[in-house]
DNA sequence: TACCAGGTAGACAAATTGGTCTACTAATAT
DNA sequence: ATATTAGTAGACCAATTTGTCTACCTGGTA
């Protein structure tokens, strides 16, 4: 049933994020998840539409909880405060909905597939899309430059924590670097 | 001798920075070197010890391209201009010794291996904090918040052209941005 | 001459990969 | 009652992985 493909779903991506998607082999999903073979094969043509299937889950997580994050900003400065505070608190994996933080997983994806006109770098670009669009949507400012500096600025706060492990500083420096705006 | 040596870290750089470290076997290496396995095993002690090698090659690589493009600079502004410009022109794979852009070779790598205290993820973290250094050094101003200003608008750059394709409007967006300090 | 370091070419081993296939089970719908 | 569907368990396949080993070659040096 459905339940099957969900749990092949969210097995994969917890094993895809933390290991990377070369570092985790079908063998490894499936004695996890406690799915056979057969099973996984029926509900997905091979490990790449598995792993598109896991980049859109990680998709949907991620929006849910961006969007939540941010929905009560009521000016654009509340908007940016609660954007990267809640950026800090995945930083420090305190949010349980997006796992251990280990960097992006669009962009760590991306750099795993060097074919930029497959469908998961196609994927990883409209992920960053979207997520430029629900920012866009929730200022009421026109500048193009500030939401310009707000997803550049997120970007490196990313990459940043990722890189030196430290992700709350980052993400307080990012609000003060803002607030010139 | 060195040649060889020399020869299988040119190598393997390049097609690990094209291609990914995890999707190019030691045999790849091997036949588009034109070098014997048995050579390569004399130099090093297994695949591990190249991509560090090779991550030492692409460190030296880059921070002696980048020294060169904003040691003429004469004011804090001229740093920006020309750090970013000279951005661009990498995003835009016309840096030679940089070859054909992929992104950040260290992010990529730390992306790959998940474990944090490997020497591999420990290497990666060293070369941001030394491009930090090189730029800090560059500046007269003294303010902290310039400098993160600019690092982390940096590393949003490499990842918004990498994931987005278009690299040039990315670096004068952040040239603007900094333009406010 | 004789030796030896450093190289080539590639067979080979052991493990792992993604993927197919057979045999069997359990539940459900006709 | 029977046929179908969705599942398990796992053997098996072909290809590929890193790494070792043997056999041979070559140029410089004692």
């Amino acid at each position: 049933m459905n339940e099957k493909r969900a749990l092949l779903i969210d097995t994969a991506l917890a094993l895809f994020y933390t290991k990377g998607i070369n570092s985790v082999g079908i063998n490894e999903i499936l004695k996890t998840s406690g799915i056979a073979k057969k099973t996984l094969y029926g509900h997905f043509e091979g490990k790449e539409a598995l792993v598109l299937a896991a980049l859109k889950q990680r998709h949907e997580n991620f929006i849910t909880w961006l969007e939540a994050e941010i929905s009560e900003a009521e000016s654009d400065q509340e908007v940016i405060k609660r954007l990267f505070d809640a950026l800090g608190s995945w930083f420090n994996s305190k949010e349980p909905s997006l796992g251990d933080f280990r960097g992006c997983f669009f962009i760590n994806t991306a750099a795993e597939f060097s074919d930029k006109d497959s469908d998961i770098s196609h994927y990883c670009r409209e992920h960053k899309e979207e997520v430029k669009r629900l920012i866009k949507n929730k200022l009421t400012s026109q500048s193009p430059l500030l939401l310009d500096a707000i997803c550049i600025l997120k970007e490196g706060a990313i990459t940043t924590a990722y890189v030196t492990g430290k992700g709350s500083e980052v993400t307080s420096k990012c609000i003060k670097i803002l607030s010139a705006y």
